[in-house]
DNA sequence: TTTCAACCCATTGACGCCCATAAAATCCCA
DNA sequence: TGGGATTTTATGGGCGTCAATGGGTTGAAA
């Protein structure tokens, strides 16, 4: 398996070390990734980690933009300048800069979330909320699609099981 | 890793001295650079660091511009004529020189940011504030593609999560 | 002399690397 | 198929090394 799936709530010990769950490591090392590249998400209070797919797509993003525009400065600043390289120790463990903890709220307590590509870090309590939130609008997705399914292709729902 | 990722806040000491850090100074020593290439920035209170990758990525610049075009004239003195190669003591670390920090405002402390193929320093202070404007200018992007997508087919945003 | 830069050495706190343990998951064989 | 044996995982802790910082000394230029 090459994604990241699933969530996992691990501790920081003494040192400030967390575990990656074993099912993400192995994502990691078929990623071929050393370290794990890790920086602060742009829209959540959650940091986004990964290795060559993730640092691949910022890269593509950035070699988009034309060398020394006011553009590029801004993305290779927010993206690059704020991210880190973290080692990853002999038994999976990394830790967190104080800046990184800093942004997500993260105390003694993470979770990390599988998101395919990448996977998230998280201080427990809010990602709690934030999947409640998530729940509910895909509840409310789920109703409208619902609805739309039903006007338009009235039958549709039967004939896919 | 030959990129320059992350930030770090570092001290001048009584001497004027600051370390580069660690892990800049591996992709320095990577590209194969005596030495620090340091110009200041052409648009903003920071200064540029680093060592053939950037030499190269301004030729390259210079390299599109007429020559002896007023415009290349005006590149030429701005790029080149104001840097300067700082020499890099047995201990990893730079003596700025008085008139890079003046135009960088800088007092007791510097903050390095890795930019990819080269690395600024700023005053710390000034670094936070740009960062915040950085952010929130991507972010504004970011939106701006984001709703671009969902226009065109309505309802993508869905299918995603 | 005075100044400043190049070089060398010292300190301290953080980090990398190694080994230990308990609990959980997995395996394996009667 | 059930339950003991083995492996893996998350976590804890010791210790040596290195990075960031401070300071002293020499030598050449001013």
């Amino acid at each position: 398996m090459d994604l990241y799936l699933s969530h996992f709530t691990n501790r920081l010990d003494a040192k400030g070390r967390v575990s990656i769950p074993a099912a993400f490591r192995t994502v990691l090392a078929r990623d071929g990734f050393e370290g794990l590249y890790v920086h602060p998400s742009l829209d959540m209070a959650a940091l986004d980690c990964g290795g060559n797919a993730l640092l691949g797509e910022i890269q593509g993003l950035l070699s988009v933009l034309e060398p020394y525009s006011v553009e590029r400065e801004m993305f290779s600043t927010a993206l690059l300048g704020t991210s880190e390289i973290l080692k990853v120790d002999s038994e999976g463990r990394v830790v967190l800069s104080e800046g990184l903890k800093v942004y997500a709220g993260i105390g003694s307590e993470v979770t990390l979330v599988g998101q395919g590509q990448k996977f998230q870090i998280w201080e427990p309590e809010r990602f709690r909320a934030h999947l409640d939130e998530a729940k509910l609008r895909v509840r409310d997705l789920r109703k409208d699609l619902g609805a739309r399914r039903a006007v338009i292709p009235p039958r549709a729902q039967g004939a896919r099981e």
